[in-house]
DNA sequence: CGGGCCGGTGTGAGCGTGGACATCTCGCCG
DNA sequence: CGGCGAGATGTCCACGCTCACACCGGCCCG
């Protein structure tokens, strides 16, 4: 539809300006909605930059201004389905602002690295930077950071420099821990994301916690790393157990992807879910409601942390101390989880 | 590290300059590795760049080059496993060779939608945008896109403005396809991806035209849309068919997604998979091997694409015509395949 | 009836950087 | 020993935009 004149020399401002009839400083002032321009005359410079499909420059107004309208988000290994989704919460949201998305994934959330997004972005005249991760380490390194922009951290703990916003892990782990208990399940075994993982030390305390609360015993739990290849091997694991004649009728797999591990290595065992043993995930995965059984889960609101994610940074931006709430999570309840079976040893 | 006078106002060319007693000419050289600066003077800029913490402005860079070693992506809805992995190895291929990555994620691939993504990166100053879908509206909207700067595709037909990469499709269809017959089945049934999708026709091909090869009978594929939900109503579909008296006993799902739902469908019929119906998907989630059965399926390498997908723009912006080859599958074997059952009617 | 004020507009400067060109200093060769 | 070229460095300007200020006309009020 834009023209843009054949000759293809980018358009600019002065362009615009001559073709209305005006000086080039009108022609801004209509383009970031000053007031006192006459309505005829605004009109007229409207209709010069649509005819002419006129862009402004975002560099030069960067230049001056020093802000590009640009959120620079830093993550690591968005290959989980949480943080992807959180990321296209967090464009959306910011799109709508009028703000743009500049992503940087890390390898891995060392110090440096980090330091080294953060500079990049700064470099890049971001606004403010997100920084979206679970691990200490990054943490850690987002706590010594000082930048001369916003700093926002989602779903990983906020240092004094800058704010955070969250699902509430706990309480999530607090639900399905409820839940079974509810079925009247003695206590509930725990596979648990990596140790250096915030939201995975998190579900820990919400599932101790809830134990406690009721006075069920609280077995060690078992050290996974959220891939359903190790809850595969925890799964092997407590059948192992099971067999030796301990009793687990109840296991809280720390996300989805570990409890469907689990699932396969229990039903090689021979043992059924719910029947011998209830298992509840966290995350709900869009193939959860799929898996044999239908997976007992929490679903965390990925899109909407991206969203609070982007409303913080405004706020910071336009002086707004907003202390935001955690995302509240919700018990997803399938067919995985059932009454424990009658006191005795599973048969196997 | 960098102490960054604690004044607070940003460091600029000239600040290094002084610090190191030239002209912000010279540290203008030394940034950009222009060779005719004197070993020493080059040493002594380096240091004062590396003292000061000095980084250069993007902005002012981009707007005397028209370059922000930036690549702007552009795809819709990622919220599938594929187009993420992709995004990730695009992103890590981009920062390694000096870019970085601004990101739109679009709500739907409208001709509109689309145009407007590409003018906010060029108005962005990138310097080459990234197309990343499989819909026909984006590869439509694709084709009559003229824009400054080169247009690159990944997972979609190029029109002739720009270039495209992707994974071959029919190959991987093929290689299922012959894998299922190979087992003595007949033939193979079809759970497609949308008819809208580019990917979810290339399978179609290649799974027809296998058959079609050895002269196996050619039914009418379902209609799926990638879920695992339309997966699940495809085999209580199927289920129903079977007991109807039809016979099938290979089913090739269009995706992993598409796949598990099939195998929860086959479960709640009382099928057995693979001992009444072999079924296979494509993608090879991480999730894949640890259904129920492990699932056979195609590994598509999405971070390669990533990676070409750079490969492809590094190559346009230095004047190089590189014609891409699309990424190979490969076939991945487990437990979802097996032969069929003897000649007679399922136990249902 | 004149001065001040205000809405609407234009003019000039400067943001931080890279490119073109000028300059200056060598070293080398005739 | 002078001239010349190449390497090293500096000076100036332009990139496209916004900000500060000057300007111009009309209106109100003293």
């Amino acid at each position: 539809m834009p023209p843009e004149a054949a000759t293809s020399r980018p358009l600019v401002m002065a362009d615009v300006a001559a073709h209305a009839g005006v000086s080039h400083q009108t022609v801004s002032r209509v383009v970031n909605g000053h007031h006192s321009v006459a309505p005829q005359t605004r009109e007229r410079v409207q209709r010069a930059i649509t005819e002419l499909g006129y862009r402004p420059n975002v560099a030069a107004r960067a230049l001056v201004t020093g802000s590009t309208r640009t959120i620079g988000l830093v993550t690591v290994k968005i290959n989980q389905y949480g943080p992807a989704q959180t990321m296209l919460g967090l464009e959306s949201a910011a799109r709508a602002a009028g703000y743009s998305v500049s992503v940087s994934i890390l390898d891995d959330a060392t110090a440096v690295a980090m330091r080294e997004a953060v500079d990049r972005f700064v470099s890049q005249s971001v606004d403010a930077v997100v920084a979206l991760t679970t691990y200490d380490d990054a943490a850690e390194a987002l706590r010594m950071l000082e930048a001369p922009v916003p700093l926002v951290a989602v779903q990983v703990g906020g240092g004094e420099n800058h704010l955070a916003v969250g699902v509430d892990q706990e309480t999530g782990a607090r639900l399905l821990t409820r839940h079974l208990l509810d079925l009247g399940h003695a206590t509930v075994h725990h596979v648990a994301g990596p140790a250096d993982s915030q939201e995975a030390r998190g579900r820990i305390d919400g599932w101790r916690s809830e134990l406690a609360a009721v006075g069920a015993p609280v077995p060690e739990p078992l050290q996974g790393d959220w891939t359903p290849s190790s809850g595969h091997a925890a799964g092997r694991c407590l059948a192992a157990r099971m067999r030796a004649g301990e009793r687990v009728t109840a296991v809280f797999a720390a996300n989805d992807q570990m409890a469907l591990g689990l699932l396969a290595a229990l039903h090689e065992e021979g043992l059924s879910v719910p029947g011998d043993v209830s298992l509840v995930g966290f995350d709900d995965l869009p193939e959860a409601p799929y898996f044999t059984p239908p997976l007992t889960t929490v679903r965390q609101d990925f899109a909407e942390l991206g969203r609070r994610g982007v409303q913080l940074v405004l706020a910071r931006l336009s002086g707004v101390d907003l202390r935001p709430e955690p995302v509240p999570p919700s018990l997803i309840v399938r067919a995985s989880t059932g009454p424990p079976p009658a006191a005795s040893a599973p048969r196997v």
